[in-house]
DNA sequence: CTGTTAGCGCATTCAA
DNA sequence: TTGAATGCGCTAACAG
């Protein structure tokens, strides 16, 4: 900068009053500023100017994995609203991992970030806290941290009307032997999924017809759901026989299929099968998957303009928001059987 | 930092010194003062850190895209490197789209980081300039900038050779007529795929059975490649019946056999398939696919420490390094026909 | 062994 | 309309 003034025989103020808009700058200074900057190539320092301004241009984004593709469409929809709002996003993943969760935290209230979204919530809930002790604002997406920590501000989804939609479906096909296989409960969304499934059995009266419900344990993969779902399905059949599967998420459903196939079991003719998050893939898959679609573009926007309200001190009143899932129907649960 | 020095009752600087380790400090003050920290939740400020010390501890990874298992993995692996060395990492998504490179260049070197690692290359090859002209470090994975640019470090996978297995393969398996798919040529690695394909349809004689080869245009979606590999399939179809298809990359070949399915062409009795990448998925599908394996870990590995020499300052002899690929047989072009 | 001090690059108040 | 001076929180050279 001091190099930019100097080519410009200026003083620094002023460069700083011309690059950042934030005085009456003369045309004809401001020209000659504007220029020597491109031609020196300038580019600021964030560091000093972050030091200065008190406050980051980073947020975070805190995710438990990049190898599927629910978290990743997240993390593209978010990186790409956020830095077109002119933030640079940190992307943190944890993988339910406490430690690594408390390393993110703490470097990202090094590195001062104006603020983090947490998504799915994490492991160890009181890391959380630290967030609150610093005054960073946070928004949590797709999990209720309810009396946790503090109450912070969070844009669901209602789980529990997603698995409702699906059991719904299977009795809609004259199906009431259903299974149940969910990863280790993590999170509120997860617990949700499971009640909501629970509820909907007791709901349609199938409580005598409630085959095996397979609860993943700490040595599942989370970066390999589809082999978890089909460690699930094993277990499955070889305590029940069920008529419709339900899977709490679509990798764990691929899984489930791709077992079914090997025991020459027909999907959906002998077993259907539905699950949750309409994935990309599992519309590419052979039977197409019959899931619960969740709005994943409207929660990124709900919760990055959440965030950005925060950040601006504007205090938002809508501090929970629920959005609706709804279910697609494919080849693998289809219309009618 | 005053606050913990006040509360221990020694000066700000002894604080700075016992907490970065870098003074001998009497035990008793050393406890003292680390005992305050903890209590008051210190936590430092890298803004003021790293102004002072002109260089931050963190580094960018530029990568064209998260859903792509083949680039998760990678920011998996270096991710969990950098970060157990110490370094935050900033995961740059650029789309292959010029005017976010160029932005994300900018604001990493803003950013100050310490070095950055680019994979599979920019769209814009000028925009790396930018890290020569502001000394930021940075190292190219799996692509070959040669004398485009300046003459960058690298770690390459044999990518001439890796399309090279896949055509000897199909030649073992008696196969001539060879279609080959790929997406938009975006950079070295493509290109040697391409130029790997054509130079083994030469070496084995098989130019006059050389199927349609298809090349995707920028309307081609990056984020769903098992889409243009299904498009792809279509339009080779319908200039050609080849009896074997090779596709640039995993997905792609996911689309191809699916595309294959729908039109009851038997896989791999009628038309043998091979991917590239050896993704997670490729053991997932039905039939599962014969691919080309590289060895990603080890690329992130060696281009982790590239950098990090490169950013301590010792000038690293082996500027570029080459990997072997090998050939995964599975059912999709399997051992015997 | 510990305290004092001088910047790191920038935004901004106050004078001119 | 512009410039000089100050300090953000921290590290490190120097003095004690």
């Amino acid at each position: 900068m001091n190099d930019v003034a100097k080519a410009s025989g200026v003083s620094q103020a002023t460069v700083s009053y011309v690059l950042n808009n934030t005085a009456e700058i003369s045309e004809p200074v401001k020209i000659r500023v504007l220029e020597e900057a491109e031609k020196l190539g300038y580019i600021r320092n964030s560091m000093a100017r972050n030091l200065k301004m008190r406050r980051g241009n980073t947020i975070g984004l805190m995710v438990p994995d990049v190898s599927n593709s629910y978290y990743s469409d997240i993390i593209k929809h978010t990186e790409k609203i956020m830095r077109e709002a002119g933030y640079f996003t940190f992307i943190c993943i944890t993988m339910h991992n406490p430690e690594i969760e408390d390393w993110y935290v703490t470097s990202l209230i090094e590195q001062k970030v104006a603020g983090v979204l947490v998504c799915y919530g994490l492991a160890n809930k009181l890391t959380l806290k630290k967030f609150v002790n610093y005054a960073v604002p946070f928004v949590v997406l797709d999990d209720d941290l309810q009396q946790d920590v503090v109450d912070a501000p969070c844009v669901l989804i209602n789980n529990i009307k997603g698995s409702f939609l699906a059991v719904q479906h299977f009795v809609s096909l004259g199906i009431s032997k259903i299974a149940y296989c969910t990863e280790p409960i993590y999170n509120k969304s997860l617990q949700d999924r499971y009640d909501g499934f629970m509820l909907a059995i007791n709901e349609f009266g199938l409580q005598q017809h409630l085959q095996h419900v397979y609860v993943g344990d700490d040595n599942t993969d989370i970066s390999d759901m589809i082999w978890a779902g089909y460690i699930a399905a094993g277990e499955i059949l070889s305590k029940s026989r069920p008529e419709g599967i339900f899977a709490v998420n679509d990798d764990m459903a691929i899984g489930v299929i791709r077992r079914l196939k090997e025991n020459q079991i027909r999907v959906p003719q002998d077993i259907a099968v539905i699950g949750y998050d309409n994935v990309p893939l599992s519309n590419m898959i052979s039977p197409t998957l019959t899931t619960i679609n969740q709005p994943v573009h409207t929660m990124c926007i709900q919760g990055a303009a959440m965030l950005q309200n925060l950040i601006e001190g504007k205090e938002d009143l809508r501090r929970k928001i629920m959005l609706e899932p709804s279910i697609i129907v494919r080849e693998s649960a289809p219309q009618i059987l």
